[in-house]
RNA sequence: GCCGGGAUGGCGGAACUGGCAGACGCGCGGGACUCAAAAUCCCGUGAGCUUCGGCUCGUGAGGGUUCGACCCCCUCUCCCGGCACCA
């Protein structure tokens, strides 16, 4: 009889069986000789029991590591929490929860639902950054990057939420927004620690080349990030004073239609000239409204406003004088500070220009154009042409000969070639109590001392106030921060920041290599054996966040001699969002879908099929348009497991006392061949789609009085990544098989069965190769020049002086679409 | 504005990267079983025409290359993501 389908009978089943199996720890034995598979899943936020997105990226990364397995590796596939940051100190503030109980019970809850999921984690190596096991660390590699002057603390403007009483790196702001909370965030000066990655900006995007398997969307958006340009440095020099002022443009073969020079208001040489210049009475308002309004809106920003500075700068060039002015739309953080106004050639200088009266001249004569009149320009001319009134480059084509001119400048010592990129150095200390200590002491007389690594870890207190307000939770404490200097003994105090838990996350994947290692953060021979990492799945939410500060921190871990390469993981993939009826799940429109309801109701199996089915994995999933609004209406994918459990109990039954047909035996191959196909390619739903045909053509087989236990066999196989409880239960009790399906062989395919002739004719017409034609195989030649020839208009063209050169058979995948 | 990705039935999506467009599934329609319902199973399901054999049109729009184009090239429209007074 025909097996029914319960996954209530059977999941909790086999997930205490794998766990006493022990069938998912990584092997670490010397002498074992499979390759090293390590599949890493982004470890999850702890802020409450697993959500929708969770399901669906720990799913599909599921499936590669089971697949992996399948095919002879010995996979590491982890699991950890990135258990520090803002979610728990809320909840301590507003609800008394301390937030390592609430922490940890989070934990334990998700731990949980990844169990009953069946996720194949290794859960020796389980981690959770909040540790002081852990975070001791994340000090002592925090001291290895001040040591190398890769942490460094300065004054600078920085993002400040007013909500969370914090600052934010560059990347927390979304839109001039926080990033967490959505408050619009302020400016502030302050004094703040900083990693130095903006040192390796240019490797960040020289090493693309070895991210061989990275989304063009994330490529990109760290491309963008970055923000690489070319150009050149000019120094200018301050009539009045004889100061060097040095800008950078990326257009230097415009120097010579410089009419006027722009400092940022922000830049500090502002107030002198112009309190030299006799304007700060005008200026200083302007700095006042500019400050206001750049924190107000974006949009404000677009007026051209700006004050004549009172003062002239000389153009290193023609030796000309232009006037200095200050302007909002120059930004201080980039480039100088201070720019060189080019108004024919540029828009922004140009919408300057015509506010203030500025002159406009042009030294880009657009190709095979009459003379321009500036006064009578609308927009500034941002063509190809040719330079004109530019001295020795007169004649010259621009903007080809911008290298032309660098190179000039650099000879004459009026500037020199240079890049210029976006990238901030990232903002990384935090006024908040719920992560990792800075591990230094400021002492009166030493200065910043770093806490020596056998004091490690630097201890958060038990006892803190979390209440906003003030100064933060460490520096309130009344005792905390009162410490010795490590290096006089004299009274010092602790750094009373603590770390950005993007410096936590930086990092546990190399940790995951070495559990328990107390000797360093994680041992060489570990992390080479294992890393880079074999294939790592997570949301794209963390472009520009996590994985380029991980790149960053794989890079100087290299530079230090710890690891013996360059990029932490080569291969991503991202899955979609869950969403609902085209929006984003949030408590506030409430339309939040569990899935551990759904797992509670269909079973684990069909959670894993519906998400993996539902499109392709980096897709969004419309959870209404795919599973409707209806929690009890039957999933497509539960009927399916249940046509799998009565197709595979019927052919166990049948075995093979009739013959299987030679289409299904064929079918199977071309299944294994397409499902590995798909597979290696992270196609789920093609691979679920092709399992579900060769479920159906089963069927017909049985009910014609064949044999189908081939393709069972195959099938349950295949079905293992996908639906680990059901693949296992069928494989264990259908077959009888002793040991688990994911510890089986990937079922391999007969070539001969998945290839079938084609038929390449190449002919020429007149003496010339006309092209190729091809077809299947099975198609006389007559047949296939027919069929080359095409439509009759071609034919009657051709007809009579084509000759069929060579025909060539060549062995082709089949397609594996079936005909029913 | 710049960079990147897209557009295929009522819906999610296939189509071996140039070779029978719409696989697989959802939904819907019809039928079987049933006192009835659920579940299950069978048939149908791009559009239009049809003498029921088929025929014509059809992958955002328009051109091109090709015997042959969802796929390659050019132009355009719209949608999504990122960056954006970045000099």
């Amino acid at each position: 009889m025909s097996r029914r389908y319960d996954p209530s009978e059977f999941e909790p089943k086999w997930q205490q069986v794998w766990a006493d199996e022990r069938i998912y720890e990584a092997s670490e034995d010397a002498a074992d000789e499979r390759p090293r598979f390590y599949a890493l899943d982004m470890y999850p936020y702890p802020s409450g029991d697993l959500h929708m997105g969770h399901a669906e990226a720990f799913s599909g990364g599921d499936v590669v590591a089971r697949y992996r397995w399948m095919r002879g590796d010995n996979v590491l596939h982890p699991v950890g929490w990135d258990s520090f940051g803002l979610p728990a100190e809320n909840a301590a503030i507003k609800r008394g929860i301390d937030p390592r109980a609430w922490t940890d019970a989070n934990i334990e809850q998700q731990a949980r639902s990844f169990r009953r999921m069946g996720m194949s984690f290794d859960w020796t190596r389980r981690l959770a950054v909040h540790e002081p096991e852990y975070y001791r660390w994340t000090q002592w590699l925090f001291l290895r990057f001040f040591e190398k002057g890769l942490a460094y603390r300065k004054e600078s403007p920085v993002n400040w939420c007013p909500n969370d009483q914090t600052v934010l790196a560059n990347e927390q702001v979304i839109q001039g927004a926080c990033e967490r909370c959505g408050a619009m965030v302020e400016r502030r000066n302050l004094t703040q620690w900083f990693f130095k990655i903006t040192d390796y900006a240019q490797r960040l995007l020289d090493d693309e080349d070895q991210l061989m398997r990275w989304p063009e969307r994330v490529l990109t958006m760290q491309r963008n990030w970055i923000g690489r340009s070319e150009g050149a440095r000019v120094t200018f020099t301050i009539e009045e004073t004889g100061e060097e002022i040095e800008v950078f443009t990326t257009r230097p073969d415009t120097l010579w239609g410089v009419t006027f020079f722009v400092f940022s208001v922000e830049h500090p040489a502002v107030e002198r000239l112009a309190k030299l210049g006799g304007t700060w009475g005008e200026v200083e308002p302007l700095i006042q409204r500019s400050r206001a309004a750049s924190l107000a809106s974006r949009e404000a920003a677009d007026t051209k406003e700006g004050a004549f500075l009172g003062v002239h700068a000389i153009n290193p060039v023609n030796g000309e004088k232009v006037p200095v002015y200050a302007a909002p739309y120059v930004l201080m953080e980039y480039g100088t500070g201070a720019i060189m106004a080019v108004p024919a050639h540029d828009e922004r200088d140009f919408a300057f220009a015509r506010q203030h009266g500025l002159p406009v001249r042009v030294v880009i004569q657009p190709e095979g154009s009459e003379p321009i009149d500036a006064d009578a320009m609308t927009a500034p001319l941002q063509h190809e042409g040719v330079m004109v009134d530019s001295g020795p480059f007169d004649g010259e084509p621009s903007p080809a000969s911008i290298a032309k001119v660098a190179a000039w400048l650099e000879q004459e010592g009026r500037g020199e070639a240079t890049v210029n990129f976006r990238l901030r150095d990232w903002l990384l200390s935090r006024q908040r109590y719920w992560g990792a200590p800075i591990p230094i002491v400021h002492c009166p007389s030493c200065g910043e001392v770093p806490v020596p690594d056998d004091e490690l870890p630097v201890l958060l207190p038990d006892d803190a106030d979390f209440q906003l307000g003030g100064e933060s939770p460490l520096a309130r404490h009344p005792t905390w921060k009162h410490v010795r200097c490590p290096s006089c003994g004299g009274e010092a105090t602790r750094d009373t920041d603590t770390m950005d838990t993007f410096v936590d996350s930086s990092w546990y994947l190399f940790r995951y290599c070495s559990p328990g290692y107390e000797g360093g953060p994680f041992r060489r021979e570990d992390v080479d054996r294992w890393m880079p990492v074999g294939q790592y799945t997570g949301g794209v939410e963390h472009a520009i966040l996590h994985l380029l500060y991980t790149r960053f921190f794989t890079k100087v871990l290299y530079d230090l001699g710890m690891v013996g390469f360059t990029e932490p993981f080569p291969r991503l993939m991202n899955q979609g969002q869950v969403i609902y009826d085209g929006a984003s799940m949030s408590k506030s429109k409430g339309n939040i879908v569990e899935p551990m309801p759904i797992v509670e109701r269909w079973g684990a199996d069909t959670m894993r099929l519906i998400m993996l089915f539902a499109g392709p994995f980096e897709d969004d999933i419309d959870w209404k348009l795919i599973a409707g609004d209806d929690p009890n209406r039957r999933p497509g994918v539960h009927s399916w497991l249940g046509r799998v459990f009565a197709a595979v109990g019927d052919a166990v039954q049948r075995g093979d006392a009739s013959p299987e047909p030679d289409a299904l035996v064929r079918l199977t191959h071309k299944t294994i061949a397409g499902v590995t196909d798909d597979l290696d390619r992270f196609r789920f739903n093609t691979a679920i789609s092709k399992l579900q045909v060769l479920t159906n053509e089963m069927r017909t087989a049985l009910d014609a009085g064949g044999s189908a236990l081939g393709a069972a066999r195959a099938l349950v196989q295949m079905l293992a990544p996908f639906a680990p409880f059901a693949a296992e239960e069928l494989w264990r009790v259908e077959f009888g098989e002793p040991a688990s399906v994911h510890r089986s062989s990937w079922p391999s395919f007969d070539p001969a069965l998945v290839v079938e002739d084609t038929v390449t004719m190449v002919f020429q017409v007149d003496g010339k190769l006309r092209d190729k034609a091809e077809v299947p195989a099975g198609i006389d030649e007559a047949g296939a020049l027919e069929r080359a020839r095409g439509s009759d208009k071609v034919l009657a063209a051709i007809d009579g002086r084509e000759v069929v050169k060579e025909i060539v058979r060549v062995p082709k995948l089949v397609n594996f679409v079936t005909k029913r």
